[in-house]
DNA sequence: TGGATATTTGCAGAACCATGGAAACATGAA
DNA sequence: TTCATGTTTCCATGGTTCTGCAAATATCCA
């Protein structure tokens, strides 16, 4: 993560619409949520809703995936966890005086065994 | 955190100048930096500087104490853990899969070292 | 094929934001 | 008080973003 993606990623979600949208996606988990659903959830018009995934899609903060005729977009945990660990890097000069987590980004999306999901969507 | 203030926080931080003024500030940890200093640092003029400082500051991302004629300005380290947590809040509904760190916002009362501030003022 | 559903693109106006020079203001020292 | 230094406010300019209608595109089913 370099200064401009942070702030493509930070811009993208600075508003609110878009940050409605994106934190819903990080409620329904990995499987996503249909782009009608999410405008149906949120009560934003189709293209609207279009505008603003775009730009988060663009940012890098959520992915699209074709399902038969629906358009499925879910939270992107990478790079989200990249943007929260630029945003922590380097704190009090990395002295133990430190505020905030140092919080590292793990290099794929750590997924636990045996667990109960209950992201399915309809 | 509400969204609002979420929105506003995140608004802060998009933008490369502002980005850049806030990160200083993480690294140079609480005793903060005088704006004089991080303008000299960063090579912005006193005018822009001061413009985004008064936008960090009203989002709650940076304080500003006087001292002599130097005014300092440090991040809010509290109100930013604020913004994390809100940011990873009910990932992936609380399942187990989640991809996102269960991020806690440490209470006010539970200080971590170095911080002494004890509320802030606007 | 035609029709229904799902989503995106084009567009234009309004609103908002960034920049930096000049001037004003605040503080402390002499 | 006067001066020097540090910081903010004022202001004009140019740029970017948000919104939602209408139209276009994509996919599936019969």
């Amino acid at each position: 993560m370099n200064p401009a993606e942070a702030v493509n990623a930070l811009g993208a979600l600075a508003q609110g619409t878009r940050l409605d949208v994106f934190r819903l996606l990080v409620k329904a988990g990995p499987g996503g949520m249909a782009a009608g659903k999410i405008g149906e959830s949120l009560e934003v018009p189709a293209a609207t809703l279009s505008f603003h995934l775009k730009e988060l899609a663009q940012a890098g903060l959520v992915e699209a995936r074709q399902e038969n005729r629906f358009i499925y977009y879910s939270a992107d945990f990478e790079h989200m966890n990249q943007l929260l660990a630029f945003l922590t890097q380097n704190c009090c000069e990395g002295g133990g005086s430190c505020a905030l987590p140092q919080f590292q980004a793990p290099s794929r999306t750590r997924q636990r065994a045996g667990t109960k999901r209950r992201g399915r969507q309809t």
